[in-house]
DNA sequence: TAATAACCTACTGTTTTAGTCAATTATTAT
DNA sequence: ATAATAATTGACTAAAACAGTAGGTTATTA
């Protein structure tokens, strides 16, 4: 998988949006302020975010960006993969250059901690961080994971 | 965090190993051809195995690489953080690159992400892979996990 | 009509990746 | 002794990705 500052500055971003947007929508201009963000980048970002529908956009003045969806069903695997347009671990994507039969012998444990971090970044929504961010100071906030139990299971 | 060839040829690499040393160490040439791996991209590699202690080398004909410890002793992560030098997803180390008070707001994200991948690749050894790979086509393997139930916990 | 702010495309310097190449040192077999 | 083997070391490199910059265009509002 990939997790770069593209991916991060990402999540960052929407977070900042959720926190800050109210009857107005959010400009790149303030998030790059607030958050030190190229203006350049964060349109580069937004691009991507807008055609993958987690942002809408109002332009002219008294424009920006608002969140296009109910904030608990955007994920930050969402945000990463809108960004950086994949999250595989593998690099073997379909059992391509390995010369002997198939797959590669460690396909199965890089398939298996790629479903960890997707399971682990998909439980975690823009909620949640909001949530958190709030809540800072004020205790200890709980990332609460989807299930338990859930063992890495391959089929030989 | 950082996933690359790098700590993915040098898990294979290892597994090699595992499974081929006998009464003899290993040769790199041996593991070059089998896995379709650079030699002098291995010799890199080991390089820096042998220093963290993974390996032990044996010089001149006959000579070759042994697995220096149990082999439920090394897990994945220590194979990887040994050639990658780093694992780690935070990116703002000690609160450097973040201009308000102190960390960044997704900060706690990134470290709690870390921890699952570390987490999970500290508990896949060796021994694990190498029963994996001798149990191949005769079912279903299940990569256990330590424990059950360790939510990321954050304090503020 | 002037300011605002999204939108788009192309370009660029730096770092990392994934190696290659050439030489040296230690050990064993002949 | 010496030749072959195999680890060990260090310097170098092409290509890709990362992290931006720069400059312009389009839509909307005051």
């Amino acid at each position: 998988m990939r997790l770069t500052t593209k991916g991060r500055f990402a999540v960052t971003a929407m977070l900042d949006i959720a926190l800050y947007e109210a009857d107005k929508p959010v400009t790149l201009a303030g998030i790059s302020e607030r958050q030190s963000i190229s203006l350049s980048y964060l349109e580069q970002l937004f691009s991507r975010l807008r055609k993958q529908g987690l942002v809408s956009s109002v332009r002219g003045p008294g424009g920006g960006y608002r969140i296009a969806k109910a904030h608990h069903d955007i994920s930050v695997s969402d945000i990463i993969t809108a960004v950086d347009e994949q999250i595989d671990a593998t690099q073997c994507g379909g059992n391509e250059n390995c010369h002997d039969e198939g797959r590669c012998m460690t396909h199965e444990l890089w398939a298996s901690l790629n479903g960890k971090i997707l399971e682990y970044l998909s439980g975690v929504s823009l909620a949640d961080m909001v949530d958190m961010q709030r809540n800072k100071g004020a205790g200890t906030v709980v990332f609460s994971p989807k299930k338990c139990g859930s063992e890495a299971t391959i089929a030989a």
